[in-house]
RNA sequence: GGGAGUUUAGCUCAGCUGGUUCAGAGCAUCUGCCUUACAAGCAGAGGGUCGGCGGUUCGAAUCCGUCAACUCCCACCA
């Protein structure tokens, strides 16, 4: 049957990802091996496959199949995260446009809402993962708040309670006042807003004059609790000590000094409202001022607010800027531009507000994770980041691990009724420890739990350990065996929320590296250098691309230009070559197939020599590519693969011991490149999965037909059930370098001669002669002969007088043909010129004493080289160009 | 404002502790070919003062200083 020139990769994808699945291939328990373990970052429940989980999973997958084909024990562990912020905007969203408003269910309606969204779009991202040949242990998929894993949480918590390591505090969160909620600060948008800057007038207790304050938010006024100047300001130092007064509502508050106040702006002068500003907050706390709030939740004012009070903020802003205005209480305005949160739900203005918060305290926790990094006990891909790691762990703040959601892992603190709380595991516990608090009798429906969430962090931080259930059962089988993990690949955006956290969870929960090696992958980008997003449009749809290009296309062109750490601006392109790869090997497989064989024991000299050849090559490469992954450096392994396969087996190996037309293949010959093939294919599976285990198992069969007149053949070559299994050996072949470099120089010779060819017109079907003057080997002969067309190879110190000369090495080949003389000098007379001019540099440096006595010998000795060819050369050029004249 | 990083061919990037693997690779471009595996291909070719300036050195893409442009992270100024 004829074979299609054109790879298709859509049947036999799936075909072998369901033969893999079927097989268990991919699933991994405990064993004698070495484990090699990766955990993966997990998306999001509800998410959708996108080009950045194309890069990271592509790359994961590498490792782990490389991992499995050297006879590591490799587990991948699939899973999701429940991302309670996205999770519960998204089902928030849904409702609304079903008309249902959250704050209009209870607690437990709407978790059963987002239950049933999570199981509706919920691991739709873990089978698109297969398409893309992810091989992962699906036996093992997690989910951060199944029941395993919301226990390890829990259990988390209040340890770390118990350990001292978690409090209450009070911290400023993000309130959007229309839809009445907490906003994370990834929720919330910063515009620039076209504002006013007021100057309001505070009178100075006891003396006439004021003390002015610009202020873009005179509303503020009533929560005004000091005044602030910098100690260094002389423009303010009269006001040192002293009092002022509120305007309208003529409260006393003092001035107090710190430097945190920038002396150029405004005036000098900062008014200090506690409860409604960050900055000032944290001065309230130094000074310890007094908070006053004076908004309700949404946005109107309180009972702080005076006759204002009932008034929404910004009604009230324009009617303040008129009452100061009426009691000469406002110096000036001006204009003034600055940034504005808004609530991304609700495109309102956020306003700051303070609230009760849990708090986990970091520095602790830190120490041991800062000493895994600086001492390489974690290693990062690239080393850059262990800079910013350390900055950030070294000045590390404590974590606020609360947030005002409802889809998460609830905190399991319970609150008293008469003041305090208990924090235990379940309910229950919560009670018993309760009563023995108390002395007041007490229900256990008296208490209540919690309304908050814990961070979605928080659960993702104990992924290592807790997708073992090393957090519930710290002795288990699979934490020993699997712990520490060996590989985590994940995007720089979130070292700090991410990879930072688990880090440290390790250290405290299993007291080793929870990861050996960190791989940070750049963020995909479109060609013009934007992120890919969802809201620009800008993202190919991932699935779409693999209907086109095949997986194997597509991870190719992911893997062609992501170096650690650098960013990946993405082009389809990359997937079109990785396509044409797939065709490449494919279109390698339909010439070996059709050969027919000759099974006589003889073999040409040519073919031997390519053997020689391209095996010696395929084991250099080998060991360089080796070499790269364990540096991870994915791409330049993938591109030396490539080049060896395009360039070193198709264009050169396989035209050389191509039979001609109707001619059989000898079957050593044969043999030798099914093996080699092979080889090549185990080299390319770890990147391209599919087609090599296709081709796999095609050169395995046309091996196995081989066994009865070629029983030299190692039967485990093709017996493996899957090339994921198969194993290859590294040896280094004697001579190495010198078989290479006598290869390509043969290599020189024919494309010089097909150059001589092109620059003359010459045919490749007309065969030619080729003169040789100088050292040779016969051994080529056959080779050049095939590859250059050549009939007839002749050693000679006389040479036609009509011929096109080149240089390889110091031999000198010609080519008869007719020439332009006049030509043919010129350019020989440009070369000499080169060649001059060469060797002067180098005398140069040779005749330079401090070079001579100063560089290493090695450089000396090839200067001296140099030297010497340059002017063997130049002889053979000036020879030349006399012959000519 | 604090910190980190980048700058080498049209594009994306290699070039480790200064010296023939020092100016490279892939893609793109150009030229010629439907040669019996592959036009998603074959055979060739042309592209760069290594961001600017200064310094160290016998010798700098590589080390130092400085300027410029860009990127990222963190904190955000009443």
């Amino acid at each position: 049957m004829e074979i299609s020139t054109k790879y298709d990769p859509k049947e036999i994808e799936n075909k072998w990802y369901k033969f893999w699945e079927e097989h268990q291939f991919f699933a991994s328990t405990p064993d004698e091996r070495e484990p090699y373990t990766i955990v993966i970052p997990p998306p999001n429940v509800t998410g959708v496959l996108h080009m950045g989980h194309m890069l990271n999973n592509t790359i994961q997958d590498v490792l782990v199949r490389r991992a499995r084909m050297q006879g590591k024990n490799a587990c991948w562990v699939p899973g999701t995260d429940h991302a309670s912020i996205a999770t519960e905007a998204k089902v928030v969203a849904k409702l609304a446009a079903e008309g249902i408003n959250k704050s209009d269910l209870t607690r437990e309606e709407f978790l059963k809402h987002a239950w049933e969204w999570t199981h509706k779009h919920g691991g739709i991202i873990l089978e698109q993962l297969k398409k893309l040949g992810a091989s992962c242990d699906w036996n093992r998929t997690c989910f951060t708040m199944d029941e395993k894993r919301s226990q390890s949480v829990i259990k988390v918590f209040c340890d770390l309670y118990e350990k001292g390591l978690i409090y209450r505090g009070v911290r400023m969160v993000n309130w959007d006042p229309k839809a009445l909620t907490a906003l994370s600060d990834e929720e919330v948008n910063h515009k620039e807003q076209q504002g006013k800057l007021y100057y309001l007038k505070y009178k100075i207790v006891g003396e006439n004059g004021f003390a002015i304050v610009a202020t873009t938010r005179p509303e503020t006024i009533f929560g005004d609790t000091a005044m602030c100047i910098n100690p260094n300001n002389p423009k303010t130092a009269h006001l040192k000590g002293k009092r002022v007064l509120v305007p309208i509502i003529n409260r006393e508050i003092p001035v107090i000094e710190d430097e945190y106040v920038d002396m150029e702006f405004g005036t000098g002068c900062l008014k200090v409202t506690p409860a409604h500003d960050i900055n000032d907050y944290m001065l309230g706390e130094k000074y310890h001022l007094l908070s006053i709030d004076i908004f309700n939740d949404n946005g109107t004012l309180n009972d702080n607010g005076a006759m204002y009070a009932g008034m929404d903020r910004f009604d009230c802003r324009k009617k303040i800027e008129k009452d100061l205005e009426a009691a000469e209480l406002l110096e000036k305005i001006e204009p003034y531009t600055n940034k504005v949160g808004f609530s991304e739900r609700t495109d309102v203005p956020i306003e700051p507000k303070l609230s009760m918060q849990w708090f986990l305290k970091m520095e602790d926790l830190a120490k041991p994770a800062i000493d895994a990094v600086e001492n390489d006990t974690i290693k990062f891909y690239p080393e850059k980041l262990k800079n910013t790691y350390r900055h950030w762990m070294e000045n590390i703040k404590d974590w606020c691990i609360s947030r005002q959601l409802w889809w998460g892992h609830q905190i399991p603190a319970w609150y008293l009724p008469q003041g305090g709380f208990v924090v235990a595991q379940t309910k229950e516990e919560a009670y018993k420890k309760a009563l023995s608090m108390v002395n007041y009798s007490l229900s256990i429906e008296d208490l209540r739990q919690d309304e908050d969430c814990l961070d979605t962090w928080f659960s993702s931080w104990l992924w290592p350990i807790s997708v073992f259930d090393g957090i519930n059962n710290p002795d288990n089988k699979d934490i020993k065996y699997y712990y520490p993990t060996n590989d985590l690949v994940t995007a720089p955006e979130i070292i700090f929320f991410w990879v930072a956290r688990m880090i440290m969870s390790g250290y405290e929960y299993r007291g080793k590296e929870c990861f050996k090696n960190v791989y940070f992958t750049g963020i995909v980008r479109d060609k013009i250098g934007r992120k890919m997003s969802k809201s620009l449009g800008n993202s190919p749809d991932p699935i779409e691309l693999m209907n086109k290009y095949g997986a194997d296309g597509v991870r190719m062109g992911m893997l062609l230009s992501s170096p650690a750490g650098n960013d990946l601006p993405f082009d389809e392109a990359l997937c079109e070559q990785g396509r044409n790869f797939n065709n490449k090997i494919w279109n390698a497989l339909r010439l070996v197939k059709g050969w027919e064989i000759d099974k006589s024991d003889k073999m040409s000299e040519s073919d031997f020599l390519a053997i020689k050849c391209f095996g010696t090559l395929l084991q250099k490469t080998k060991i360089e590519v080796e070499d790269l992954l364990s540096k991870y450096r994915l791409s330049d392994a993938l591109m030396l693969i490539y080049k060896l396969f395009w360039d070193d087996f198709c264009a050169w190996y396989l035209e050389i011991i191509k039979p001609e037309f109707g001619k059989p293949v000898f079957v050593s010959t044969y043999k030798m490149t099914l093996l080699a093939f092979m080889e090549l294919l185990k080299l390319l599976h770890p990147f391209m999965p599919f087609i090599t285990e296709e081709l796999y198992k095609e050169l395995s069969e046309l091996l196995k037909s081989l066994h009865e007149c070629v029983p030299t053949i190692p039967e485990e070559s093709y017996q493996c059930q899957s090339i994921m299994f198969s194993k290859t050996k590294f040896k280094t072949v004697e001579n190495q370098d010198i078989i290479i470099s006598d290869f390509e120089k043969i290599k020189e010779v024919i494309t010089n001669i097909r150059n001589v060819r092109a620059s003359k017109n010459i045919s490749p079907k007309e065969s030619i002669i080729l003169y040789v003057k100088g050292e040779y080997n016969k051994y080529y002969d056959e080779v050049i002969k095939k590859l250059g067309n050549v009939s007839e190879i002749k050693i000679t110190d006389e040479k036609p007088s009509n011929t096109i000369s080149y240089l390889v090495g110091t031999t000198e080949f010609s080519v008869p043909v007719s020439i332009n003389v006049e030509e043919e000098i010129a350019k020989l007379e440009a070369e000499l010129n080169y060649q001059e001019g060469f060797l002067k540099s180098v005398l140069n440096k040779l005749s330079n004493e401090k070079f001579v006595a100063g560089a290493p010998e090695q450089v000396v000795a090839a200067e001296r080289k140099k030297q010497a060819d340059a002017e063997t050369k130049i002889a053979m050029l000036k020879g030349q160009i006399t012959e000519l004249r």
